[in-house]
DNA sequence: ATTCTTCTTGAACATTGTTCATTTTCAAGC
DNA sequence: GCTTGAAAATGAACAATGTTCAAGAAGAAT
């Protein structure tokens, strides 16, 4: 007996046209930034009318928590890749491949961070838990290498290590903010994490 | 010998009516963020056309930066205001005053930093510079801690440092991450700060 | 083949940033 | 104080962009 529901021309169709849209909206943000999303260049590229854009995804906003919802995907993807064999290596590990991982997608990853919703309507929350939960990844080491501090503790300190290496990287990031070149960010990093791991008592990588 | 320029009538109400727009301007974005700022709600706020708020700022950029512009010399001001008897005390200070200061004007700090300009010119130089100068108050401290540190290791350690507080605090304060309770903020930035500067090799307050 | 449901379309509308010809206001010269 | 010229204010018109919806097209069901 075969449990794969049948699907019809209609929803390939559907499907495949959906894709399509996700696809062009992620890679205008990805090369010219949210604010350069416009309905009308999505339909036009996927071949569509606006309609069926709004049919698809009820507003606008829809399309960008969709790409913002698939962003944070990939990152926790990425950041679950990391080797789990060592756990001071991993802490390192996570936060270069933060910093890989939102280099090669700036602009996505701000799309995830700054955009703000219509009215005063909320976030959806899958997302911010997904958020949370790649941000509760350094949680596992941590609780390797302070078998002692409590686990509500550690949780806490999960978040704040790796909203701390955002902070650097995001900023870091910024053209704008002319200050840090980016390969030495890096190394930055790299020494931050060395520096606060020292001060929570860890001995570095021999 | 007078060097004060005898201000016309009709600079006086030039100026007035800058000030106005934005002193509303900046109400509408600490109350319901950037998203919510609309010229015309300004203008008639304002008593004055839209054609006015463009003779003035030039676009509805000119007037976000201003604002924005304005916020990081608040920002800066209150900063210098720490004192600087201890340096640990004073790095202390630097990091619960930008919370503070973060806390109660929230959506003003989103739109200095989340803020994108229109195609892709380049943010004022200016704002840039002066976000850079606040983060950099942390140096001073930081060279008498470390007299024997290269400077411009300082220079890095300090925006890295600064950086680092400013991640924790911006998503600690998203109300939409719920991670943190607020209170618990202040406490978490200073254990963060605490332990980072252990991992300095520098003994905390006795 | 017919009917029914669903999706698609794109023109019309709504909102909001922007421009500019006209009018108003003010300061300077007489 | 009247005239004149420059500067500013006005707001209607325009442009760009998000949103809706009645009509039509396309596929599914019978």
């Amino acid at each position: 007996m075969n449990n794969v529901q049948e699907e019809s021309l209609r929803d390939q169709k559907k499907n495949r046209r959906r894709l399509q849209i996700l696809e062009i909206a992620r890679g205008i943000i990805a090369a010219k930034g949210l604010r350069s999303l416009k309905v009308r260049d999505v339909a036009e590229a996927a071949g569509c009318s606006v309609g069926s854009v709004y049919n698809e995804f009820g507003d606008f906003d829809g399309v960008i928590l969709t790409v913002n919802r698939e962003t944070v995907q990939a990152l926790t993807a990425r950041l679950r890749g990391v080797p789990a064999d060592d756990p001071v290596r991993q802490l390192y590990g996570l936060a270069a491949t933060y910093l890989e991982f939102f280099a090669e997608h700036a602009n996505l990853l701000r799309s995830l961070f700054e955009h703000r919703m219509e009215d005063d309507r909320p976030y959806p929350d899958d997302i911010l838990q997904m958020v949370m939960d790649a941000f509760a990844l350094m949680h596992p080491p941590l609780v390797r290498l302070l078998p002692d501090a409590d686990d509500v503790k550690i949780a806490l300190l999960s978040r704040t290590l790796f909203s701390a290496v955002h902070g650097i990287i995001s900023l870091g990031l910024e053209e704008r903010m002319v200050a840090v070149p980016p390969q030495m960010l890096r190394q930055q990093v790299e020494q931050f994490v060395d520096t606060h791991l020292a001060g929570l008592g860890i001995l570095p990588l021999q």
